[in-house]
RNA sequence: GGUCCCUUCGUCUAGUGGCCUAGGACGCUGCCCUUUCACGGCGGAAACACGGGUUCGAGUCCCGUAGGGAUCACCA
């Protein structure tokens, strides 16, 4: 397939949201995958509701996910002149006409026909000719769709859809303002950008429809189109902002990997036969139109969680501190010093084995710098009550250690609890306690080696005394 | 309401008429490992929306019913 170009255009309202980033993603991968090219353009003609910071979040969201799109960011808005002159041409040809209707007198004939359940076509001004009384007023352009026969689209996704052209409204070019509508302006550019494959959401399904009459009116070819199921919220309902319709950005604020939330987004509503585990060099030489399903999906954060939980591992451990080092140092209020730093990267595989999200990769490697005083949950200072001897003890038994080994401290410990008649139990959970304050940890004998000897005995001597 | 689309375990899905006593993954769950938390290992429960056809044979094809969704702007 020579020369696939395909485009991901938001309209900047709001922020990228999930199933915004999967069409995108989507996009993407078919265009990599052919080796062609993927263009973004901002669907900004709607002056009132498109904002700045919105386009700059689409492409924040877009750069944290990776997708990286050729040439520059185009604005719709920006070929509003050129679209006019598609309008003109067309009024020129015959193929639309003016239409002198006013909003108000549209809405109020659009009621009556839904009211005698009859399609509004807007075609009141189709066939009248105009006058002198016209002359002066403000006009919409509207296309001349065709009354008879039918049109159906190939769709990729959803197949041979078939519509009725009688169902098809005489839409609006240009507004009465001048403006040119979405409607125009998509077929436009998508054929002005050389777009060859339209993937996006089944929503503008039925827009495909009007919009093959414009590229058809023009002598254009049309491209070709998937329209991909939306994702639905875990009830099944549309996204709300309760479910995951957040920004993507929203989703890096909760510790997902960018391949993790990639990986997720291909899989949910697309696949390749039993394969879970689809890393993006792989998706990107397997990816086609074929396999995406034609139902909507809902939203799983466990699923994300797991696909998470499995990225994380496969990074090194010093890459893996690298991608959370701001958020520790924000945390611990501290730069990291090279011990510290030495500590975390070998106390790594044990943090990400209990860590879901980069937060919770945060909360362990804290652990390992110097944060003392150790503050203490409740249940860690109940732990503690009473037990300040017994580490006072164990700390002095711990300082007589010359090789700090774990094999060496927990012979250590283990004689240290015979020694008194205690539970191994009784020994450990003090002084997890103390070491931790009550944080998600590790094996203990790991913690306390890796913490090393000085912090050991500092930490247990703060509780202690205490 | 009109038009269009969709319907396999709780969820994401495999399945393109016989390989399906329906497979995988997440989640749930039993056991094992673990003198701590987790990880891990081995198991388990769990689905073809319903009703008619077509066919020697249907999850797979057709029709109907039900349910869900999208859309019906001088928004995109």
């Amino acid at each position: 397939m020579p020369n696939v170009v395909t485009r991901f255009a938001p309209s900047p309202t709001g922020f990228l949201h999930i199933g915004g980033a999967r069409t995108a993603l989507y996009n993407w991968l078919f265009a990599r995958h052919h080796g062609g090219k993927f263009l973004l353009r901002i669907e900004d003609t709607d002056r009132a509701r498109s904002t700045e910071a919105a386009i700059e979040a689409i492409k924040s969201g877009m750069d944290w996910l990776g997708l990286e799109w050729d040439g520059d960011a185009v604005s719709q808005f920006g070929s509003a002149e050129r679209h006019r002159e598609v309008a003109r041409h067309l009024l020129d040809a015959g193929k639309a006409y003016k239409c002198y209707a006013t909003a108000e007198e549209t809405a109020e004939l659009r009621a009556k026909a839904r009211e005698k359940r009859e399609v509004f076509r807007g075609d009141m001004w189709r066939d009248v000719e105009p006058d002198a009384t016209t002359a002066s007023r403000p006009f919409a352009v509207r296309l001349k769709m065709p009354r008879t026969g039918t049109t159906t689209i190939n769709d990729r996704v959803q197949g041979a859809v078939t519509v009725d052209n009688s169902t098809l409204d005489d839409m609006i070019l240009l507004r009465s303002d001048g403006t040119p509508t979405y409607m125009l302006a998509v077929v436009v550019d998508d054929h002005d950008m050389g777009i060859t494959h339209i993937v996006r959401g089944d929503d503008h399904l039925n827009n495909a429809f009007r919009q093959v009459q414009l590229f058809e009116a023009m002598g254009w070819d049309t491209p070709e189109f998937a329209h991909i199921p939306l994702i639905h919220g875990p009830d099944g309902k549309k996204l709300s902002k309760r479910h995951g319709a957040l920004g993507v950005d929203a989703y890096a604020d909760m510790g997902f990997l960018p391949e993790a939330m990639r990986n997720y987004l291909l899989r949910l509503g697309w696949s390749h036969g039993d394969d879970e585990i689809i890393p993006t060099t792989q998706a990107i030489d397997w990816f086609n139109l074929e396999n995406i399903g034609k139902g909507p999906a809902r939203f799983d954060f466990d699923k994300l969680d797991s696909l998470n939980v499995h990225y994380m591992r496969q990074l090194a451990p010093s890459e893996l501190l690298s991608t959370i080092e701001n958020d520790l140092e924000k945390k611990t209020g501290n730069g990291l010093s090279g011990t510290e730093r030495d500590r975390i990267v070998k106390a790594m595989p044990s943090i990400v084995d209990r860590a879901k999200r980069l937060p919770d990769v945060v909360n362990g490697a804290s652990l390992f710098c110097n944060i003392r005083p150790v503050s203490l949950t409740e249940k860690a200072a109940a732990t503690l009550d009473g037990q300040q001897a017994m580490l006072e003890s164990a700390a002095t038994e711990l300082t007589a250690i010359t090789d700090w080994k774990q094999d060496v401290i927990k012979a250590a410990i283990m004689s240290f609890a015979q020694a008194r008649d205690l539970k191994m139990g009784k020994v450990m959970q003090p002084i997890r306690a103390a070491l931790t304050g009550g944080a998600p940890s590790g094996d203990l004998i790991e913690l306390l080696e890796i913490l090393g000897q000085k912090e050991t005995l500092a930490r247990l001597k703060d509780q202690a005394t205490a």
